[in-house]
DNA sequence: GTCTATATCTAGATAGAC
DNA sequence: GTCTATCTAGATATAGAC
């Protein structure tokens, strides 16, 4: 054959990877395929030898966000005391509301997760009760509490991202860490 | 002329109203003006005789949402002290979640007002700072503390509906409601 | 595997008849 | 004000050459 025989696999990560810049910083929808093709390179009759359906890449680049989230987020048994503290400062900072694109996936992307179908929601469930798990046994065994702070961290984020001025989102950012703080790291 | 002079008024007021509902089910982008106006009877032509173009409709259509929530949210200076808990009860449940077309509009549109123009998160962030102000003065003056209740509230409903079970769904409401009232209404 | 070309469809928006 | 018809642009997806 005309090409390496990784090629294919390789071009399908760096499409992925490529790929799930583009789609939270614009959308699934509204991102066309010969958009994301362009951005490696390639022309749009190309995808379909990587992916069958533009919905697939859809699930792949979800299940890879929350595989990325997860690695980040949920930590090993000995990650160190304060690496909770240290993910809450880090996604509520306004570097993240900023940059959707090399942020989390649910607060750009969550409305259309939720339109998907429920093969991919069965994954996205899977992966939030993971990072829930290890958040609550790091928040004192209190799955409450668990649940509570991500609550914040996404909708947050939601809100700071809808506002105009850098200053009510700073606000917000500050009074939601100030606020998880006091409540669930005292 | 062949019309009423309050046909045109009326004519858009439902075509705004019954946009609502079908744009947060379905998401702004993803909706044609087409479908839009099928829905009150009309085809696509009429549209702009209404609106000078579906931006318009967006920027309209999320005003109207916000004021509709700062109606049922803000509240008044004489409304009953359990006024948050009961706005909170509804706005957690499962109720909220499984039907985003009589919902808040925040997690259902959030990401889309997030790319919108400037002007369209400019009314948004006043809107925003309406329902902090009220709740943050209701909750023992305490704005961080309304932040943070705020942002838990949109953040559970976007995770309550990219789940797949009910069970996980009602874990993630329920659990966030505990959280504020333990930690706020207590 | 990727290209160009294309089929098919739907989108937002406009023009002119009624 | 609303209709039908249409323009233009973009979408997803496929076909066949290289």
């Amino acid at each position: 054959m005309r090409y390496a025989s990784n090629h294919k696999q390789e071009t399908r990560e760096k499409l992925l990877e490529s790929s799930r810049a583009i789609v939270k910083k614009d959308g699934f929808a509204s991102t066309g395929v010969d958009t994301l093709m362009a951005a490696v390179g390639l022309t749009g009759g190309a995808f379909y030898s990587h992916f069958g359906s533009k919905n697939e890449l859809f699930a792949a680049l979800v299940e890879r966000e929350l595989e990325n989230s997860n690695d980040m987020l949920a930590g090993t048994p000995d990650s160190p005391p304060d690496h909770v503290a240290k993910c809450l400062r880090s996604y509520l900072s306004s570097a993240h509301a900023l940059h959707p694109e090399t942020g989390c996936v649910l607060p750009t992307l969550g409305a259309e997760i939720a339109r998907a179908e429920p093969a991919i929601k069965t994954v996205v469930e899977r992966s939030l009760k993971k990072v829930h798990k290890s958040w609550s046994s790091r928040l004192g065994d209190d799955p409450d509490a668990a649940w509570a702070v991500m609550a914040q961290c996404v909708g947050a984020l939601v809100m700071a991202r809808i506002v105009e001025s850098d200053r009510t989102r700073q606000e917000i950012l500050a009074s939601t860490r100030r606020s998880i703080d006091k409540t669930h790291l005292s």
